[in-house]
DNA sequence: TTTATTCTGTGTACGGTAGACACTGTTTGG
DNA sequence: CCAAACAGTGTCTACCGTACACAGAATAAA
């Protein structure tokens, strides 16, 4: 775990690179034509050399793609402490989602076994010391778990959102809308109202009332 | 979006294969091996065949992940009517959570952009089904949104649980213990009593205690 | 029954990927 | 001054997905 940070270096021609180069190059090309694009080559190129120099800075692709999430997520906000826990757990959930649609590859990034980062402990850490009282060290745990696990979600939908998702659901579910009644139902009336937006707070807001029954409760 | 049934053939050479052939031998290799591990020679060397054959089956490899995604998850329980909506909705949960951990490449293959099957629907609609009255048709949609995003929050983690969370977490924190004490302080005291089940159904009670809330509200 | 059509599985080819390794040339510590 | 350390390059291997032409098999139409 060596590769987050650029080594010293004493021997040797100067580097012509630096790892936040490289890094800021590849998330610019995964921002632009998604993750996918994102190759050794694609990305020397991008930065006029030749895709074994970046073998330099990076042991592999696993960890450049690491670098990247690091760099794209950034740390978590500061300013929480003098809010209500609801309202930083709100405001917390929402950077984070702002984090995931600014760089949409992000999400898929985070899928499988991977490295975890510094700033990834930070954001962590940054929920967990909003958290109320009254809750023990793993339910800690859980708690910040399960709003990431809102976060995810919704960041998940939200490229698909409204535009593919009435159009890929809505192409196989017009076909069987007798088979989907209850789907088809929502989704009528949700496309009626529409906002993605309105989704992620309800998500929220549920967790956070069912975390304030639980501590209430004791 | 037809390639999830086998089409009808009239002329022509009997097919030697079929889909659920494939799509078995693809979802074998992958749980074996990893979703990585699945590809188009692979696959077809799994069978006795050469690659460019599956060709006749799927229009490529992203197809065939999806009939693999929708064979493996499989159809929604049945037996859910008689149960009160929160039991519902919290076996309809644990059972699709048994599924993502039963094919932990499951989740790996629903990140970013991919066609939704028959399936998946149905999942939806079995969830939407047992839902409480009192909600709109979009809140319908959150309520089930939130739900599997915690499945796929605990699916995520329960291939690293334990094992590598205090491997790769830990390797890390132990070094910035002190950047980080309420993560430190979190952790050791989630791995003196452990489970990552109880995570799983923390998550799912505090969001159902949150509907409930919601519910009795109105 | 013959013929034409349609479809299967195969072989070849192309452009792409990640990465191992040997090499040249630059920089600096001893 | 020189030897050690290191940067960037070029070449190579082993894969990947898939486009395309083809030979043979099966059937529908003649």
């Amino acid at each position: 775990m060596f590769f987050w940070e650029e080594r010293p270096r004493t021997r040797g021609p100067k580097p012509a690179l630096t790892l936040d180069q490289i890094a800021g190059a590849a998330i610019a090309v995964a921002d632009a034509e998604g993750l996918p694009a994102v190759s050794m080559q694609r990305v020397a190129a991008e930065l006029g050399f030749t895709k074994m120099s970046l073998y330099r800075y990076v042991p592999g692709k696993t960890e450049l793609v690491a670098v990247m999430l690091e760099r794209a997520l950034g740390g978590p906000p500061g300013d929480l402490s003098d809010l209500s826990w609801r309202d930083a757990l709100s405001a917390w959930a929402s950077s984070l989602l702002e984090r995931y649609e600014a760089h949409r590859w992000a999400l898929e990034a985070t899928a499988g076994a991977r490295p975890i980062g510094p700033n990834e402990l930070a954001w962590m850490e940054s929920a967990l010391t909003v958290l109320p009282a009254g809750l023990t060290g793993a339910e800690r745990m859980d708690a910040v778990a399960t709003i990431a696990g809102q976060v995810r979600m919704i960041a998940g939908q939200s490229g698909t959102a409204e535009s593919e998702l009435t159009a890929t659901i809505g192409l196989v579910l017009r076909e069987h809308a007798d088979r989907f009644p209850a789907l088809t139902a929502a989704v009528t009336d949700a496309a009626a109202r529409g906002g993605q937006d309105q989704a992620f707070r309800f998500g929220i807001e549920r967790i956070l009332d069912g975390m304030e029954v639980l501590i209430q409760r004791r």
